[in-house]
DNA sequence: ACATAGATTGGTTGTACACCCAATCTATGT
DNA sequence: ACATAGATTGGGTGTACAACCAATCTATGT
């Protein structure tokens, strides 16, 4: 008996809109109305779907992170260059239109982790694994340290490309497999 | 007749409490009350130095980028080694105490600028700037791009000092060094 | 066809804030 | 000493929001 569930679904809706009017009026704008408008949907649905605001914020930097390895891995499994030149291409493929969002999304994130200290460890936990992924990828080429200088320069040509995204496609990703190949070994 | 005005010196007082009630905080956290209270004034004094939130943004955004300024300018003097290291070694001297006040606030006024069209504006005039001056500092060593790659790798590396200040005092500057040397030409 | 559990709605409530302002205070020039 | 302009106070006001909830709807199993 019963329906089946479309919690999943809803969450999935509701944080896309969530990131939409979080890039397009930030945090301030981001009300309850305003992301339940942007989904379609009435506004107490949003609260039948997620506890509170925390709840979105969580929601929406693991959708990010899920979005950001999801272009890693399309990218990396369908060509066959070498895995850190790809893994920057793929990282910093900001084309202007649709990651634009995305950035400006990001920059949300990092801005509400400073007052609310689960998301803030959330972070902290996935900069950590980005950075050993980035290292496993680089198979011994690259230390911790040289890994986390290459994520800090993907991490800033998001906020680049958050304010200025025509310049950032222009210059991220070549700058990163230079900096890949100025740091890692052999 | 009458007195000297204090408003220069109350601006400045009001900022420095706001950027650390924004870095412990958070844009939520950092109401006019308890910025007063942090700087230990009434809060209609805020409004009497303010005209609203936008100015207070406003002026710590200019806060912000002199200090950063400050930074490189004192230490470009005082030494004679390659003007782009010292450039690097200057902006990410990133001390954990003190300048992860600094990084965090960063973090608050990038998000804010997704809201306040004004403040979008100024902040997109100082990257602009401030990657000119690296290529005036280069000395046709970096195009524009390459600037803007070094920039993007400070920015980044704020970020990750706003999260994890101590890993990112280990990797910033010797990172950025080489950087400068695998992008500027001869 | 009917019963049921979950989905969805939109109005209500309490709270917390930005901004305003009238009153009071204090340093300076005359 | 007095007058004046700015500094400072703290509470008042309207607004806007998150969170809640009672009512209605709808898909599914039986």
């Amino acid at each position: 008996m019963s329906r089946p569930s479309l919690r999943t679904l809803r969450r999935h809706e509701i944080t896309v809109a969530f990131a939409r009017v979080l890039a397009r009026h930030g945090q301030a704008g981001a009300t309850i109305a305003a992301i339940a408008e942007e989904a379609g949907v009435a506004p107490g649905l949003v609260h039948h779907n997620f506890a509170d605001k925390q709840d979105l914020y969580s929601a929406l930097l693991e959708q990010l992170i899920a979005g950001f390895r999801h272009r890693i891995d399309a990218r990396a499994t369908t060509r066959k260059e070498d895995p850190l030149e790809a893994y920057a291409d793929a990282a910093l493929a900001l084309d202007e239109s649709s990651d634009t969002i995305a950035a400006r999304a990001w920059m949300a994130v990092f801005a509400e982790a400073l007052s609310d200290p689960l998301l803030f460890e959330k972070m902290r936990r996935l900069l950590d694994a980005e950075v050993l992924s980035l290292e496993r990828r680089a198979k011994g080429r690259l230390t911790t340290r040289n890994a986390s200088a290459v994520l800090a320069y993907i991490v800033g040509s998001f906020v680049f490309g958050a304010f200025a995204p025509r310049k950032a496609a222009g210059f991220a990703a070549p700058g990163a497999k230079k900096l890949l190949r100025a740091l890692s070994t052999n």
